[in-house]
DNA sequence: TGTACATCAGTGAACGCGCGTTCACTGATGTAC
DNA sequence: TGTACATCAGTGAACGCGCGTTCACTGATGTAC
């Protein structure tokens, strides 16, 4: 029957949803290289073995989570754009989203493990933020002083050389203020989740609003 | 005889180096994660327990690395800014740095483990290089627009909060210049690094020639 | 409703591995008188 | 110059550990007729 189908299939997502939540506090614990599928199989209360049933391998593990964070990073911002938010609102909720977990911004964003690849589904997500921001931009880009006056050597380079992500309809400058948004955000909200700010005295948040401040100009 | 002394002072350096030249590249290879004491022994030609006479502990030969790149960094900028190379020059030896043996830059700048803490003396370092970037960006702040006219909420924030790491010369739109200098291009060369630009098409350094840009401006 | 079969979850034992680190020890190199 | 001692480099065996993963198997749950 399929009712009883949908009660095993049931209970192996819940399963799978434990597996993973188990997994996060690992990492957020510890980081990724202390992730161990035998500890976490004790900690859902089975024997490591067991665990192969719902993932193949320890790699396999990662790269579910790995996507659940991009899903999730994606969500959030895709649902503020929804909302009505503009740029500035976009920005607040990644450093949010960052401070959240900052490990799992880390698994995203952080040191890439030499050899490791990323499968193909995680950089369609990743093309889902540059959608939002696309359009996020394009909803103040004429507006902008810089905009028409004079394309950076930079805009001339997208102009050529640049394959979509998006879906072509964007202009270079827009295009460049998208990839500003994610690098400039990224800096500093890498340095303050790694504590290089520490000692400096100065309030992180104050530094990020600053950064934000010169996207929109 | 102290010459004598030297000569097993000098092999022990020579030793020491050898032994961090395998660990570079393990590093360089699969990440600090794979780093093994075990192992470099093995490369060096002496067996496991030997290499303790040298390092205490695993920890022990991390945090010499992480001291000497911090210190290789700082050379590189301060060589680079004593040949009278300003704030554009810079940049681009901070990157051709980070391009030489990225996983040396992640080791310094990347994902933090959580629980480690860098001694004392890398802090010291990282404040040298940020004394040359104050230096740089004394000599052209008066000339930039934004220096007098209009103070940002960040450098006011910084006149109150900010425990020196500079000698307190520097008025706070210059630390703010140095700050952002760190923040940009982190932001650009990390996500470089980590290979987030392949397959959008452009050229990584054309857009990090674009946020060099920004930054005397 | 009952029976025969297929699918699935989970176990326990075992494999092979490499890790960091300690310890007692040998042999060479340097030091002091 | 020679002898007695201290320092240092390096070895080999051993400890304990936890890891990812495979395998043969049990028992429960679902499926088909």
């Amino acid at each position: 029957m399929a009712a009883e189908r949908n009660a095993r299939e049931r209970y192996r997502a819940h399963v799978i949803e434990e597996i993973k939540r188990h997994a996060w506090e690992q990492i957020a614990t510890a980081g990724v290289t202390a992730l161990s599928l035998n500890a976490i199989a004790k900690l859902v209360g089975m024997s490591g073995p067991g665990l192969y049933r719902y993932f193949a391998s320890r790699d396999d593990l990662i790269t579910a989570l790995i996507r659940d964070a991009y899903r999730s990073l994606a969500d959030a911002v895709t649902t503020e754009f929804e909302s009505g938010s503009d740029v500035v609102g976009l920005a607040h909720v990644v450093r949010n989203w960052a401070l959240e977990d900052p490990q799992r911004y880390f698994l995203i964003y952080g040191t890439p493990v030499p050899g490791y690849h990323a499968p193909a589904d995680t950089t369609e997500i990743a093309d889902e933020i540059m959608m939002v921001l696309i359009k996020a931009f394009s909803a103040v880009s004429p507006e902008l002083p810089s905009s028409a006056p004079s394309a950076t050597p930079f805009d001339i380079h997208l102009q050529t050389h640049r394959r979509d992500s998006d879906d072509g309809t964007a202009d270079a400058p827009t295009l460049r203020r998208c990839i500003t948004f994610q690098t400039r955000l990224h800096g500093v909200i890498s340095l303050e989740l790694a504590g290089q700010f520490q000692g400096m005295g100065f309030d992180p948040v104050v530094l990020f609003d600053n950064e934000v401040a010169t996207l929109t100009r």
